[in-house]
DNA sequence: CACCAGGCAAGTA
DNA sequence: TACTTGCATGGT
């Protein structure tokens, strides 16, 4: 699967963003969200110099709410940030080297235990921040597997994870990269108006007939 | 107009 | 545990 969309796409070389606050930030704002409406939020959040912990810790969350609107869920998700923000304050006195350092299980512990961070998000910090090597699960991730018949449609989280990471070498790098290439494909072959014909993984594994050409 | 996007939490039974 | 619903903007 890996080198099917490897040879297919390149490498993706994700996440994008230039630091880790802003992959963490990043993370929260694509909360079933499209990333061109996050790259509005996050560009607001440049614009106004806000794109650190100081910042964000010291903004009202009604104001924070306005700049991250265009991601969508702007109330939630400006909780969410502050609660994120608030977490790295208390627990590592603000030092965000110190958390991206410490024991990846005691730091996902961690990020699980913030209103607003669930496994997804928890994991994608952890990969693409804290560079852990722990794969992320994705709606994508689901739905393609889904398709090649390899999971049940409601396989739990925990279950697809499992399934990639006992089955590759424990390495950050590949699951950084893999993860990046099956969003690339959800994106260009695995919507609602699938195009299995031409997917780089049509060699990978049966398509379920069901799934030829639509979804459910 | 309908449908969807790199989820999560809270409520219900 | 297994479902359902609210959260909301912006692109296709």
């Amino acid at each position: 699967m890996f080198h099917l969309l490897l040879d297919h796409f390149g490498p993706q070389h994700w996440w994008p963003g230039e630091t880790e606050l802003e992959i963490m930030v990043g993370a929260v704002l694509t909360q079933n969200t499209n990333w061109k409406n996050v790259e509005k939020a996050v560009n607001n959040l440049k614009r106004g110099d806000l794109l650190s912990l100081h910042a964000l810790h010291t903004l009202p969350v009604a104001a924070l709410a306005e700049e991250v609107r265009p991601s969508g869920f702007f109330n939630l998700k400006a909780k969410r940030l502050k609660n994120l923000i608030d977490f790295i304050m208390v627990r590592y006195g603000g030092d965000l080297s110190r958390l991206l350092k410490d024991e990846p299980a005691t730091l996902r512990e961690g990020l699980l235990s913030i209103r607003g961070i669930g496994r997804e998000t928890a994991d994608s910090i952890l990969l693409y921040a804290a560079c852990v090597p722990i794969f992320v699960v994705d709606a994508y991730t689901h739905r393609i597997l889904h398709r090649h018949a390899m999971a049940e449609e409601q396989a739990a989280y925990d279950e697809l994870q499992a399934l990639f990471m006992e089955n590759l070498p424990e390495d950050a790098q590949l699951f950084n990269e893999l993860h990046a290439l099956i969003v690339r494909t959800g994106k260009e072959y695995c919507r609602r108006t699938a195009r299995c014909d031409i997917c780089p993984l049509k060699e990978w594994g049966p398509i379920a007939p069901y799934f030829q050409t639509t979804d459910r």
